[in-house]
DNA sequence: ACCTGAACACCGTTCAAGT
DNA sequence: ACCTGAACACCGTTCAAGT
């Protein structure tokens, strides 16, 4: 048929991601192709070829609306509390409900392994350290006398261990079975966390 | 052809699952498929759906040996340590070496989502506790005077944690870029947590 | 210039047919 | 009884051909 330019590179780019969007939350992580993309958008697949390299930049920029996303829903939960130890637990009760009502587009950005020879561009890592330093902030207001490599390294740990809350016990990988409470695991880790942290780090 | 009998159901079975693993280290998680498998043990796709319900089994089956594999290597942590303390920092390590050497067989336990209807067996379960209650003992002999719920919780989140900087360190999904060594980060994270923990838990 | 549709090289899975 | 090979319904990706 070869209909002629009814949407523009970028019309389609953005209805691709947004029909991505919708198929994870329906179909699950499995449920992601190109093709189903593609009819979903009203295209063919090779459509999707003249505006995304591969299915891997697709993914991409699916990811980078993730990473937007949660942004917002971190930034809520800074100023939704006042105090730093209050903080540091809404945001991570934040990351954590993103994962829990998001869970195919969060899993997406950890369980889908990009080609070694793909390197992210800078402006995604920009988007993952811009979420990053707001968790450093308050831990700065907690402790104040740690050189910045300290920071970064409690800030690494303490953002990876929330993390891996969420996708143990969303996942029940651990097999504890039952009800796992993941919002009583979180508050209990960042208390234990801030228990040590305020004294100290190594 | 249809050769008679040269290996019983249970050596079909244990040769793929020993493919599988060679398959993973060499190629990685995207490599791993049936027809592989199958061929790099001599016999047909079709082969492999005699010997196992479907692709899923089979990857149960590796996770399992995987399983088992990361109990000796954390048992041998514990052994080559006396204090408890010395010993969490053991199992820790352990567990990230292993995951940074097995790195595919060890995505391959976390990464693939089993099909929801898919309910995993009680012997698997049992592995996965086996391997819990490593960690469980010495933080009960760090400090005594919890109950047992507390000590599940606290493991939970103290091999959540690990697990969580394993996954983002070994990925460098916090694109904190260069040299991330997930070394350190394990062991802040360890004493940290050892540091807040000995005074309590909530 | 834009898009299609067929093609290619892969998948997981099933099952009639062969020995 | 054991195993194959063809078939089916899917993939990601490319690209000549159509408008």
């Amino acid at each position: 048929m070869a209909r002629r330019s009814e949407h523009s590179r970028d019309e389609i780019q953005a209805m691709a991601i947004q029909a991505a969007i919708t198929i994870l939350s329906e179909q699950g992580l499995q449920g992601l192709s190109t093709r189903k993309v593609a009819s979903a958008i009203g295209y063919t697949a090779g459509t999707l070829y003249l505006v995304f390299k591969n299915l891997d930049e697709l993914i991409l920029q699916v990811n980078a609306a993730s990473l937007d996303e949660l942004h917002v829903w971190m930034q809520d939960a800074l100023a939704k509390n006042k105090a730093p130890q209050a903080q540091l637990l809404g945001l991570a009760h934040a990351y954590l409900s993103f994962a829990r009502e998001n869970f195919a587009r969060w899993s997406l950005m950890f369980t889908h392994q990009m080609p070694v020879e793909m390197h992210l561009p800078d402006w995604f890592h920009d988007k993952v350290r811009t979420l990053f330093a707001l968790v450093v902030k308050p831990l700065q207001q907690i402790n104040a006398s740690l050189t910045l490599e300290q920071y970064r390294q409690a800030t690494h740990v303490l953002w990876s261990s929330v993390h891996g809350v969420c996708e143990l016990g969303l996942n029940d990988k651990l097999a504890l079975g039952g009800e796992i409470q993941a919002e009583e695991l979180i508050d209990a880790m960042v208390k234990n966390f801030l228990n040590g942290f305020s004294q100290g780090w190594e």
